[in-house]
DNA sequence: TGATAATTGTGAAAAATATTTGCAAATTCT
DNA sequence: AGAATTTGCAAATATTTTTCACAATTATCA
């Protein structure tokens, strides 16, 4: 909104460069170079210094980057500096499995709420998540303003669950299933399809014999 | 190997028009033209028959591709046409998550063996899938000729077993741990990081107020 | 203090990647 | 046979990403 366009190549940088400077802030290191993280997160220096420059100057010429103040300003451009609420719809295997899953290492994620078509599964709690029915998604989601959501329901009623959150007021979605969803414009989608993910490292294995 | 490099945007989109050629098919359509696959996948009909042409000459001029065959030739360039067999690393919360995960849905990616340092787990069955301890991770990947790993291993461990991995004769990795691994440049490494995928997207609802 | 070394920030070039155009050639359809 | 389709593909274009190269700035040390 702010800012202009960041190149999305960097923007996934962006969170391997966090999680290394809070591994140098345990390590009570107070500087660091361009030269030196390359070395750790294995990207050009050129390039991490041209992704740090998008948002500015937030180095010292001949000095390199506190760290410090590096932590502190990629945790606020990369929102950890508060907590994400996000809703997870459809308690299944893998639901289930990210419910417990310990997204907020750094705290700034959490699952506040859950959804199942399964009755028996609502009105339950489960690793400290409520979950909802189904027909309580909009509703839900408009009350505890939750804007993110993972999606892990089957395949065929991935639209119409979508529309639903969406109407909710959800503006982002991880996307599970192997569909892909169709959203109003102002609302983005991520999509993570395993079964996919296998697929293209099988094809590659097959048909290559290197690494890219 | 045999066929020359396909670009990456080509590979991925494979899957999306393999899945929907296999629905033409059960529909019972003979034929199709790049411009019908077009609306359908939402991809520009020259980018189609571009990527098609990466494979050689799959269509009829006039007339456009039969569906059938087509469906078979990228069962098999997709290796849809004969089981993999994969080996997971570390039952955890989602490791065990994707033991149930239904990776074949069409039927050729399949968990034949799962490892955990858990002495109790390990010797167990689990979804059918047999739990060996790590200390068998080579000799079980060796005997069993597994080529491909997933990764759900702690952060800190991820390494090590990636190597031990890889000295059992693994050649892919889809890794979900936060880490990048060092792999010799004949294994292929799929990276899957669902924290770093819900920073991005949480980064760009942020950031911007549209999709891409 | 002044010289030397380190290091950023960035314009511009280069490289890599991906899409689109345009059309001959082949085929079907009537 | 002639009109209408539709592929396959070379080449052009567009887009995205990385890298180069160096002035500007700051730190460090003798």
């Amino acid at each position: 909104m702010t800012d202009q366009k960041i190149p999305r190549a960097t923007a996934k940088r962006l969170p391997i460069y966090y999680r290394y400077l809070n591994i140098l802030l345990d390590a009570d290191k107070t500087r660091v170079s361009s030269t030196e993280l390359s070395d750790a997160v294995k990207v050009d220096s050129a390039t991490i210094r041209r992704d740090f420059s998008y948002f500015g100057a937030l180095g010292k010429r001949g000095y390199g980057y506190d760290v410090e103040s590096l932590v502190k300003f990629f945790k606020k451009i990369l929102n950890q500096d508060r907590l994400t609420n996000v809703g997870l719809i459809g308690v299944g295997n893998l639901g289930h499995a990210l419910l417990n899953f310990n997204f907020h290492q750094d705290g700034n994620v959490r699952i506040s709420a859950a959804f199942d078509v399964n009755e028996e599964l609502a009105n339950t709690i489960h690793s400290g998540v409520p979950i909802y029915p189904m027909t309580d998604l909009r509703k839900q989601l408009e009350e505890q303003q939750i804007q993110v959501a993972i999606l892990t329901v089957p395949a065929d009623v991935a639209q119409e669950v979508t529309d639903d959150a969406v109407a909710g007021g959800v503006k982002g979605i991880l996307n599970f299933t192997p569909l892909r969803i169709t959203v109003p414009k102002d609302v983005r989608v991520q999509n993570v399809d395993l079964t996919n993910e296998l697929q293209t490292l099988i094809y590659f294995l097959e048909h290559y014999n290197h690494k890219d």
